[in-house]
DNA sequence: CGGAATCTTGAAAGTGTTCAAATCAAGTGG
DNA sequence: CCACTTGATTTGAACACTTTCAAGATTCCG
């Protein structure tokens, strides 16, 4: 049960019985299904979630009513609107299943008093944070250096096997561009 | 001395005087002048950097040696290369002083130890990378919903005192656009 | 099978860049 | 404190990249 996320967890900190007993008791499991939602823009983001198994999107309408695509989370990252979760405001963003999937839950009442009774997963916790965030600055990067057409041939050659988990018109707006404009690079050159 | 940066922490843990005091042994502190370099492309990036008083950037050449400007540091923020500094693999990037500016410096490895020695710190960086991702996924946001002329006009107009401080150029680069485009933007209507 | 979602096509219209040159501002040394 | 050199901003024209719109073709899923 759960193979992913307690390996996970355990390859950066050190948890004994109790306390992979607590841990667990402040967890929930959520079998989502395709096109299901773990938050809608306007509600407050109420948990941390962690792709035990599956894909999923975060996205959010721009003013046209075009989905925007800002981030996916694969196996083993977390994902959540962090100032929404932070500050309890409400979300600006859409969070939701790609793939059918299965995602661990902590509620952000319950995962504070996890860190207080875990210490330890403060460090889990902040090396989480750090990854992702290290992960956001290279991405700043990757968008600047080329262009358009650059960015979508970096894309497809650095992640060809995910690229075949989403649909185009997911990818093309993720790189920030349209899906015809997708469509014609793709006959371009494949 | 350093106002900021104790208060800073000081609001987030506690911390005793002896605590405190072995926190001050494991910093520097770096006065740096404008255009003085904090790290550089191909150098592995050594230390986490508050920014006690003044304004640090980050940026990157591209392959055509023009300057991209990913991120500024002003007061009570901390910006590093995290993706080098926890891997130790030497940095993308550059980190230059925009003004002269007084930073405190923890090295890697001296942040390791001190956050063995003093447990609460992990919560304090915890919670400083959750900000910085909060900031991130708000800026990708950002980024994707206007028009680059509507991403100028929606800059200047939230952080007017802060434009004040960066030479246009800068401004144009962060923003992904050219200067004389941001020129021709500003004559339209300054 | 049928309807909805996704992907493709092509032409016209923007948005933003490039390049070269002129102007303006600022820092430094004498 | 002025003269000089370098750095920063502005201009304008030509061009390139990307979007928009409308329609048709294709695929997916119940």
């Amino acid at each position: 049960m759960y193979p992913n996320f307690l390996a996970h967890i355990k390859k950066l900190i050190s948890l004994n019985a109790e306390e992979e007993e607590l841990l667990l008791s402040g967890i929930k499991t959520l079998n989502v299904k395709k096109k299901d939602f773990l938050l809608k823009e306007g509600q407050v983001c109420k948990a941390n979630y962690f792709v035990e198994q599956g894909l999923i999107r975060m996205y959010f309408i721009n003013e046209k009513g075009i989905e925007q695509v800002t981030q996916f989370a694969l196996e083993n990252w977390w994902i959540a609107d962090y100032m929404s979760l932070t500050t309890q405001g409400s979300s600006h963003f859409y969070i939701q299943a790609v793939e059918n999937s299965t995602i661990i839950a902590i509620e952000h009442h319950k995962q504070e008093k996890l860190l207080e009774k875990i210490p330890q997963l403060e460090r889990y916790f902040r090396l989480m944070m750090q990854r992702a965030y290290a992960a956001a600055q290279m991405r700043v990067k990757f968008f600047h250096v080329h262009t358009k057409e650059e960015n979508y041939r970096h894309f497809i050659s650095m992640f060809p096997q995910f690229v075949q988990r989403i649909p185009q018109y997911m990818l093309a707006s993720y790189l920030g561009l349209t899906p015809e404009y997708l469509s014609e690079l793709r006959k371009k050159q494949p």
